[in-house]
DNA sequence: TAGATGTAGTTGTAGAGTACAACGTAAGCG
DNA sequence: CGCTTACGTTGTACTCTACAACTACATCTA
């Protein structure tokens, strides 16, 4: 068993060699949805539709980040605006028919490439990788 | 335990969400030295120095975007170019004292911010955790 | 109810990171 | 020598991002 120190070493290297990756590869991937298009889309899609606030609070960004980021999908068709009855100011975000449709390819497409590169783990390890990464990034989020 | 497909699944959104912040993150904390600056004047350290072309598939960056940031990194005093005797096209890179010194600055903040976010989890599992990520980017490096 | 304060979102501006294409220069090889 | 290949730079363009200034609406308070 490796000195706890190396562990943490091991583990910063490693993630900070995926972050640097995962753009790209995306980008490779999926041309007609970035990552943070498609990161911004799956969450409408899983919160039943949200505003652009929460958006940018969930992901660290900024609203005008946010607001760019929407009226890009807007134009594409991917997502629609609802103004709330209840506060004029307030928009709530759902992806459309169309969007939810691309999002579903994505999805399915990211998902297969991430089944092959686990394929030939047992599922004790993934479960536990799944454990970990997890209570890795809720750590992040609490400590900033 | 939970279905293979869970776990896939889990691994897929905390990955990505990871990747999403970490870029901001890095920002923050070291506003001196960008995430991929940092990435390449670590690499230029660990190898002893190395080519522009090397960066640039280690990377999957292009050898434009090295070049600029290699120019950056030069203009701040972080690294030297050295012409390689026997092939005068060459250019090996190696960090500057000032590169080296910076760079051990940040690094050990990094260090420091990833102890602390890891500091409640017993060695068995950092161990794990370590070696889970070793093995996912030497898949996904396989893979593409 | 009028004015102060707060909240949601947009737009102007600027800078980083990136890719692709075109180019210059230097090897290497027939 | 001249063809090809390898290394690196520069021009250009696009995306993502933040910050600041602004509009519009809402809410609170005197």
């Amino acid at each position: 068993m490796p000195h706890r120190d190396d562990s943490v070493e091991t583990i910063q290297q490693e993630m900070t060699a995926f972050a640097r990756r995962a753009r790209a590869t995306a980008a490779r991937m999926h041309p007609e949805l970035s990552l943070v298009s498609y990161t911004l889309l799956a969450h409408l899609d899983d919160q039943r539709g949200c505003r652009a606030t929460d958006l940018a609070a969930h992901y660290f960004l900024d609203k005008s980040t946010v607001s760019r980021q929407i009226a890009a999908l807007e134009k594409l068709g991917f997502v629609e605006r609802r103004v709330d009855p209840d506060d004029h100011r307030v928009q709530v975000l759902h992806p459309t028919e169309k969007g939810a449709q691309v999002l579903a390819n994505v999805t399915a497409s990211r998902r297969q490439a991430f089944h092959e590169r686990l394929a030939d783990w047992d599922e004790t390890d993934l479960d536990r990788f799944a454990t970990y990464l997890r209570r890795y990034n809720a750590a992040q989020e609490r400590l900033g």
